[in-house]
DNA sequence: CTGAATTTGCAACATTATAACATTCGCAGA
DNA sequence: TCTGCGAATGTTATAATGTTGCAAATTCAG
């Protein structure tokens, strides 16, 4: 279950979807929550690529589905997915994505291309390691880290060797 | 000119926010940019405290002085002094604060207490440098980083000690 | 089947940010 | 001093993102 997507690599992406939403069952009835009908079409939505999608993004999805949704339909959907650490939310974006890590205890760190906007979720021991001993210094008790990377993935790299 | 605010310390704020404008002004001679009226009306209502300030409130605030000013008036000095590394904005938070290290080449770290809504700017190069190494494993070239973390200032986590 | 709790629908609204265009200001050169 | 150009600001409107509050529907245990 770990090293799972390499957004910037040619893959199976059905598989990645596919996958997230067998994790995603078994989460929720691990903890006795409810995937309903709704929760699962928006996380399938986030999960159809992975480029971080805004809410209004998805509720557009939704409606062009047949299913009229409403904000608030969305932001919950969304607030259930987060709390179960299925999707996370992309601060510097206003967009969310899908957990690669589904399940694991982690500290998402995200790699976002600014180019083709696929973003990359690493878990990174050494950063988790350094951040929480930096905040220590100033006897921070931390509870809850953002750690957004915007750049160049490696295709875009060898589109726009520079600039 | 290093480990100066202590925001979570009782100290001279005034002094702060006089040797934050001081630097300001010597930034923007130094690189031939105007540090109009305006510009430097708002740095000193961010500075005013170190809790992250919304653009709305800096508003309200220029309004309550009796500058009839406008959102782009606000936001568009906000661009200018981040443009400068005078403020930084807090992506969480939808807030801009006042840079601690204005002027040095870094990437700022921010410490935020969920109680007292205090933020502390943190330099650390161990952080930079096991981003970097991490970004680097995936062939990323990073540009900018966000590094936002929550939680219990020192302060607040003696008010109330655990919950 | 019934009742309580969760989930959803819906309308209105709040907050944050930007676009487009007119006007004014500051300054360098005639 | 005047003139003109680019930078900065004013102004209005609007876009984008997110929330509140309440009513209706659904789910599920007993």
């Amino acid at each position: 279950m770990s090293a799972r997507a390499l957004p910037y690599r040619p893959h199976d992406h059905d598989a990645c979807v596919s996958q997230a939403m067998a994790d995603a069952r078994a989460i929720c009835q691990q903890h006795g929550a409810r995937l309903t009908t709704t929760r699962e079409r928006v996380l399938e939505i986030i999960w159809q690529s992975h480029k971080p999608l805004g809410a209004y993004d998805v509720l557009a999805k939704l409606a062009s589905e047949g299913h009229s949704a409403a904000p608030p339909t969305v932001y919950r959907a969304l607030d259930f997915l987060q709390q179960y650490g299925l999707v996370h939310r992309i601060a510097s974006l206003n967009a969310f994505i899908g957990c690669a890590h589904a399940g694991e205890l982690h500290t998402g760190m995200f790699l976002i291309c600014r180019c083709c906007g696929n973003a990359l979720e690493l878990t990174t021991t050494s950063v988790s390691k350094a951040i929480h001993e930096a905040a220590s210094t100033q006897a921070f008790r931390s509870e809850s880290v953002i750690l957004e990377v915007t750049g160049l993935c490696p295709n875009c790299q060898a589109e726009q060797p520079d600039e």
